[in-house]
DNA sequence: CGGGCCATTGACTTAGGTCAATCTGCGTGG
DNA sequence: CCACGCAGATTGACCTAAGTCAATGGCCCG
């Protein structure tokens, strides 16, 4: 059984998990800390992928190799199967191999609502969305229903560097938003690794986004 | 069995083939033309965030809405399946549901390597990753394994405007890049819809990619 | 107490966007 | 068969959001 095969790893933040091109030996899912995938142009630009937080799942199945780096943005647990004992247990139990289907199509949907935001938002609305998604997920992983939790500081699980790569701007960008926001007293930026949202609202409006805001489940 | 409740349905180029939040009443794949998917801003901003080549695939087995629109970048025949049975396939194919999640992890690859591009990319890079796409994937569907391909004509499936929208950039930045490899005698631009690579190595070159290209299968 | 490491802020540059004029075919109807 | 019109494409002039470079500030940890 699964249960028997299953290791925990941990790593200190900026610890690489994984490299590109790398064989891939085990899948995992991760139980505390940040990941974050990340692609390099030559001259070493680089634009964040995607980002794991708890319970989201690393590695394909059916793939020996990926082609992202796989880092550790905050210290990070893993909780690891080799992968090949994994595979087995896929092509045995139909259910698994449709519960990841699916979740290759959220980060499906995930990986398009950021092409929206690289490809055209600006550098408000980029910032705007982001503390919006992570005000949304830190939400589901709290009071789950309490749709008010405002005023609780939102904690910023990364650098503003680490924010720049994943929002396709640079460091000072993100620090003169910040900045900009916090004068028009839509956020509160006490302590450098967290901020208030004093205004939902008003947040949300910045994000540029259609707001009959998708689907309602 | 499936052969039996296909049907074939065809779109003129710039109609709509699905919109966003729109119940999913089919699944299909493309028998020829382009189509593609895409995002809007509330204030008509668009990303397209996939082009649709023929066998390439829409449909996402467990979902009965998608969040993006689909048109017709040319005129489009698809090959329609009704989603309902199509779903109890999948669930009764062990196979089929292995072979849906390949593509699926294909169309993330593709999305995350998009993500690069519209993120890092300069217009220039954009512009020649493109170009370089379309090379690949056009020797593809023609000549197989004849891999100089170079000089003959390649067709692209759709106007300045629309390849400004795939890139995250506006139609005049992209006819100036034309302008400009043309001036540096990296392709050719006869016709409107069709570019001849004279330097396919050059070309890649201006791509930014990391050189050592990904994996060799 | 001192030395990194982030973060912030300012001054300046620039790639790409915006606005506007012109060009090029191509299909349509007289 | 021609001319008209229109949709797309190109090109130029100018503007601006965001990048670059550089100085300064705060904070944590040894």
């Amino acid at each position: 059984m699964l249960e028997d095969m299953k290791s925990y790893r941990s790593y200190a933040a900026g610890d690489a998990i994984l490299w590109r091109g790398e064989p891939l030996v085990f899948v995992a899912s991760v139980v505390s800390g940040v990941a974050s995938l990340s692609k390099t142009l030559e001259d070493g630009r680089t634009q964040m992928v995607g980002l794991l937080l708890p319970s989201d799942f690393i590695g394909r199945p059916g793939r020996t190799q990926i082609d992202f780096d796989v880092t550790a943005t905050t210290d990070v647990t893993l909780c690891c199967f080799a992968r090949r004992p994994f595979e087995q247990l896929v092509e045995d139990t139909p259910h698994v191999a449709q519960r990841l289907m699916e979740l290759a199509l959220d980060e499906l949907d995930a990986a398009r609502d950021w092409m929206l935001l690289l490809g055209r938002k600006t550098a408000r609305e980029k910032i705007a969305t982001f503390l919006d998604m992570l005000a949304r997920r830190s939400q589901l992983n709290t009071a789950k229903g309490d749709s008010s939790a405002i005023g609780a500081a939102l904690h910023l699980p990364m650098t503003r560097d680490q924010i720049a790569n994943y929002l396709g701007l640079t460091l000072e960008t993100v620090s003169r938003q910040f900045s900009a926001l916090k004068a028009d007293g839509i956020i509160d930026v006490s302590d450098r690794r967290s901020v208030t949202v004093k205004d939902l609202a008003r947040l949300q409006d910045e994000t540029g986004d259609d707001s009959d805001g998708g689907i309602l489940s």
